[in-house]
DNA sequence: AAGGAAATCAACCGCCCCATG
DNA sequence: ACATGGGGCGGTTGATTTCCT
């Protein structure tokens, strides 16, 4: 049986947005949500198919977009995710707020891939500085309603503080391939945990120099400062929080590859 | 300065999974 | 149990930008 395309073809315009559409579907979410992707761009008066505007709402027009290039932390915990996840762009995004699975996805296949196969430390020595494209009837100009200027964000490896690297010795399975689908909660997990807190959007807000986080971020290590402030760590031992913060199989498997930190004894796939 | 090569990234495509009837 | 529709995901493409000679 062949299933009828997801939108009537004809008539749909297709490749860059234009501003005009961006701010008519923006507007059209921001009043009436998106419960419903395919019918949305017909309400909206779009001439797009239902998953287009899906993919340019969540991947550019979402309000919690971060733009800009990814911090060297960033990039360390992809493909460090990457190792325990494959291409699961989705999962890493997860754990990355404000960046969406196809901008991981691009940044991996462009030069966190070429990275690790050159073996070299810091992809930010010869990468591009990254810059709006300029398009005349381009939503990328669209600066109305995105922040296009990027401010170094604090450290995500900041909740990932005091992680021992010697509790790798969790007893879990090497199976990941279900595990993004995965709802069973009950997974075992009783050696040593710390409850992973979500990101909240203040997380991102907070902005701090190149020079800070050259200070507090070693290139090569996960672990930062004891230093720092305790607020901005918070984790606690509740076993109740740490039922709660793992709503699905992946997120626990994120978590206890990140509470793994550099441990090499990662699954294979 | 010009032109080609390489890199980047937004967007599309098609498949898969899940919810629903 | 099965069919269907919708959403989500990963792979890929192609236009654009930047670099290099």
């Amino acid at each position: 049986m062949v299933r009828a395309p997801c939108c009537e073809k004809k008539g749909l315009k297709k490749g860059q947005w234009t501003l005009e559409e961006d701010e008519i579907l923006t507007s059209y979410i921001n009043k009436h949500g998106h419960s419903n992707w395919r019918a949305l761009p017909k309400h909206a008066g779009l001439l797009r198919c239902g998953k287009s505007c899906r993919l340019r709402w969540i991947n550019y027009l979402r309000p919690d977009i971060k733009r800009g290039n990814f911090t060297n932390e960033e990039e360390e915990i992809i493909i460090k995710m990457h190792e325990l996840l494959g291409n699961r762009w989705s999962g890493m995004a997860a754990k990355l707020p404000g960046r969406t699975d196809n901008e991981i996805k691009n940044v991996w296949h462009t030069h966190l891939k070429k990275r690790l196969l050159n073996n070299q430390p810091n992809s930010n020595t010869k990468k591009r500085v990254s810059k709006q494209k300029i398009k005349s009837s381009n939503s990328n100009s669209n600066s109305s309603t995105l922040t296009q200027s990027y401010e170094p964000s604090n450290s995500p490896s900041n909740y990932f503080h005091e992680i021992e690297t010697t509790s790798s010795n969790s007893t879990f399975s090497s199976d990941f391939s279900s595990q993004g689908k995965n709802k069973d909660n009950s997974i075992n997990c009783e050696d040593s945990f710390v409850t992973m807190p979500e990101i909240d959007e203040s997380f991102w807000s907070e902005t701090i120099t190149d020079d800070e986080i050259s200070s507090t971020m070693p290139t090569n290590s996960m672990t930062i400062s004891n230093e720092l402030p305790n607020q901005q760590y918070p984790f606690n031992n509740s076993v109740e929080n740490f039922q709660n913060t793992f709503d699905d199989g992946m997120d626990f498997w994120v978590d206890v590859f990140i509470r793994s930190g550099e441990s090499t004894e990662l699954p294979e796939f």
